[in-house]
DNA sequence: CTGCATGCAAACCCTTTGCATTGGG
DNA sequence: CCCAATGCAAAGGGTTTGCATGCAG
């Protein structure tokens, strides 16, 4: 795909350009990263950069994904009591993700079509609206997700 | 407030009614719940109720909290990597509150004028019809919050 | 060369669990 | 009375951190 190498290269231009190092495990977190729309864990990430590279640590994989979610590159998001999730960052759903939450088994599903944009849209100026009004906040954005049954547990 | 007292004694019906027993960390913990619109940690209910019985352990106000979750007597939520919050449940709020998680201090804001309701109406509407359309799964609820600066923090 | 990034292991923090004891119904 | 609920302390699981070493720029 010539849209994820683009998107690579990008990444990789920012990392540097913020002051940081391209090291070889930061290449192969981002590689792995940018290979799936769903949100992956911590570990995910780990095992898949292990099978190619058993000497990094998992203290890396995390050091790693806290530098991307600060440089927004990628997002990070919390289900209930679970573990953290990171997802790929695309201009299409970043902000704005759709997941459901399976209640009984945990599974994540990511679909983006679970809300129209122009309601998407209207979410967040109804909020923007509305939040300065009432509390003189400053909202960046906002992160919406449905709980419920998969359909293997229906 | 009346109302307050009214939903305690509901609380305590549904507990017995359950099947379970209402002991003294029950009602106390519950009590203190109630006090509050906005989320709550585990650790913020427990200090409290140790002030009044210094008896009281932490395992007993997770268990308990367990417990009124699974009643849906409170809420449950998830905010970035940071603790576990309860919220006591109220009809107008349960199931589509509106935090706000400010990403400079942590700090959970509470405000249900964030979203009117015929746009909470139309969010929850849109998905289960684009939900079932799209990959047969049944949804229950939902939640959304917004990131961003606080007041204190802008 | 310089100091940021890494790997390792130990520490951390929130939450859960095992077990003997207590007290609600 | 009996068994669910408790308190305590220890274990658990994900994540972070301290420190000596290694490597990008």
């Amino acid at each position: 795909m010539k849209k994820v190498k683009k998107k690579l290269n990008n990444w990789e231009k920012k990392i540097r350009d913020t002051g940081h190092r391209l090291t070889a495990p930061r290449r192969l977190i981002l590689q792995k990263l940018s290979q799936f729309e769903e949100p992956r864990t911590a570990e995910n990430i780990y095992l898949m950069v292990q099978k190619e590279d058993n000497n990094i640590g998992i203290a890396t994989v995390y050091r790693t994904l806290e530098l991307l979610v600060k440089l927004n590159l990628i997002g990070k998001i919390n289900f209930g009591t679970e573990k953290s999730f990171y997802v790929f960052s695309d201009e299409e759903t970043r902000g704005v993700p759709n997941y459901l939450i399976c209640k009984k088994c945990g599974r994540v599903i990511t679909n983006n079509k679970c809300l129209n944009n122009a309601l998407k849209i209207r979410i967040i100026e109804n909020a923007e609206k509305n939040i300065f009004k009432n509390c003189g906040i400053k909202i960046d954005g906002y992160q919406i997700y449905f709980t419920g049954l998969c359909d293997k547990c229906v």
